[in-house]
DNA sequence: GTGAAAGCGCTAACAA
DNA sequence: TTGTTAGCGCTTTCAC
């Protein structure tokens, strides 16, 4: 059923049914409820592709998602943040438009989708710390919002990014009250920024106390269960093992627990870890199962809101750039004692 | 730059120059190729909403991604299968729309996507063994193509699945033959097709062996840590612990693992575990890191190979329903051990 | 081998 | 308050 057909069956010109569809306020209310009655008996929907060739609007949003060359797994982060996004543009009648692509070709990516008029913005995922994709798409035009940030440039773009330096910092505050000395971060690749800002909370919160950071004690790496088994034998074997370890993922997390397990050391009684993470549950050495709060439920949330700011970059044309930073849930296990507590 | 002004520019008709860049066969050689440098030149690339209104082709294709009530988090099987697709698709000029929803809002983003015109086709992800949506898309005409299959329906469908049965019977086999009596299912939640596959392989391996199945020993659980946990603890503190026991995930043999650990128990020593399962890495009790061979990389080929399915679908219009089984690689640890070497 | 012209389904001036 | 008339940017008959 086309706006044609339909303004025929009800005796109007297609412009008074369109009118009556979009709201318009100059269409006779009577006229009104007919034109919407008739659409809903015979289930029209106008021609989205019509639609946007006549407004110019594509009532899209593209997402790309560069894949790595080696990290060859779609970070479930992501999509929780998508997950969060797609129900913002479904509410406001935009669609996702998504890439997962290997990282060489997301440039030729966002260029076809803008110049072929498929989408109206971008939304950009996982940004390194000094990301060419700012001034891509800076050039390219088109309004887009990073989820998250990027440390090193001069050119202005619009974010939404969870505190993960703040965070870092009070995981680490907690620890040295609790009377460590000696702490180890287990970080991510410090090419992303947000693994960057992790770090430097974590320096931070050393450095207010007064203590140093000791490099030897921070360590950046992929996020897998092997990095963290490698990680903490290598701690172990050359007796540098700290007090306790914040780590900044909990797959990441499941190596350290079992080279701890297979060294003799017992979480809680030989070492506080702190996971900062993004899964459900977590067992402590003792088996119990501590409820956490989640950065699951951030990250929707930064997805929702996102997509709104997005959307707004859009409609508004020329603004300043948007930049919201949105506290994130620390998530910290029952495996963190006091150091007194300690062997 | 619209097909207008490149060939206002070009001195020829909008219908020459279109005809050139589409490669119909009565341009002039000459003509075609002027026009092509003029094209890549100017960056020209025709508008996708125009060139849609047009031919009536969307050149997008709807997934539509349901989220449980509860388990309200994105699969990342699913991720991996999209990336797949993503990849045929772009190769294919099509676009990839996105809907993450809540189950219950599913049919209306299946009536309205089709309805508006806004895809060519569906890709139905987690199928369960009786799903509404083979009759609901049937209905509304799209083709579609399932990940995954349904078990309870006349309707016809196409679908691309992954072996899931037979690859438990391989493992369930593998048990059988070093020697097991007593083997326990951990599995998904049944009403997932997949997850129902699953067992019906682990039970026929049993029949074949001439061994009977007990339900005690079969469990139908969320992929959850603390699923893996408690049934574990249930089964030693029952006295009813086998000596092998197949897990469906990786996320519930943490859970398996943990308790098993709790209860003195070791892996291969005392039980053989077998995780089917999409993580790259795993570590037995050994702290060994064996080498697998990943479902990961079978579902991304899985998703790759769907796509082109499904895109066979669309341009062919009325065809019988394409169906493919893909083997499934099987996922083992190794920690399995013959039956005479447990204590 | 090339071009004129109609039309895809809608929106948006401009008239009435 | 409603209708007439152009487009939006492309494809596709149909003529030449």
């Amino acid at each position: 059923m086309s706006l044609k057909e339909l303004s025929a069956q009800l005796g109007l010109s297609q412009t008074t049914v369109s009118r009556a569809l979009n709201g318009y306020p100059e269409v006779n209310e009577a006229t009104r409820a007919r034109v919407l009655q008739a659409a809903a008996k015979n289930n029209y929907r106008p021609n989205q592709r019509a639609v946007s060739l006549a407004t110019g609007r594509a009532m899209a949003v593209g997402h790309v998602i560069p894949l790595a060359p080696r990290q060859n797994v779609v970070n479930p982060i992501m999509a929780e943040f998508i997950a969060g996004a797609s129900h913002t543009y479904r509410k406001m009648g935009y669609e996702l438009t998504l890439t997962i692509t290997a990282e060489e070709d997301a440039e030729n990516i966002y260029r076809s989708l803008a110049s072929k008029r498929s989408v109206d913005g971008f939304m950009v995922h996982s940004p390194l710390r000094n990301d060419y994709r700012i001034e891509l798409l800076n050039k390219i035009g088109l309004p887009f919002l990073v989820h998250g940030r990027v440390a090193d440039t001069d050119e202005s773009y619009s974010w939404i990014d969870l505190d993960n330096q703040g965070s870092f910092l009070k995981a680490t505050q907690l620890l040295i009250n609790l009377g460590h000395k000696k702490i180890a971060l287990i970080n991510g690749n410090e090419e992303l920024t947000y693994a960057w800002h992790r770090k430097l909370g974590y320096r931070q919160a050393l450095l207010a106390a007064g203590m140093d950071f000791d490099e030897e004690l921070e360590f950046s790496t992929p996020l897998t269960e092997s990095s963290g088994y490698s990680i903490t034998r290598e701690l172990v074997e050359a007796g540098k093992m700290p007090t306790a370890m914040i780590v900044s993922s909990y797959i990441v997390a499941l190596g350290v627990r079992h080279a701890l397990a297979e060294c003799g050391l017992r979480i809680r009684d030989d070492v506080s870890v702190i996971t900062h993470d993004d899964e459900l549950s977590y067992f402590d050495n003792a088996g119990s199962v501590p409820q956490f709060t989640s950065t699951r439920s951030s990250v929707r949330e930064a997805g929702l809101r996102g997509a709104q700011m997005l959307l707004d970059l859009i409609a508004q044309g020329e603004t300043g750039p948007q930049q919201q930073l949105m506290h994130a849930e620390l998530v910290i296990g029952s495996s963190t004692a006091p150091l007194d507590s300690h062997p």
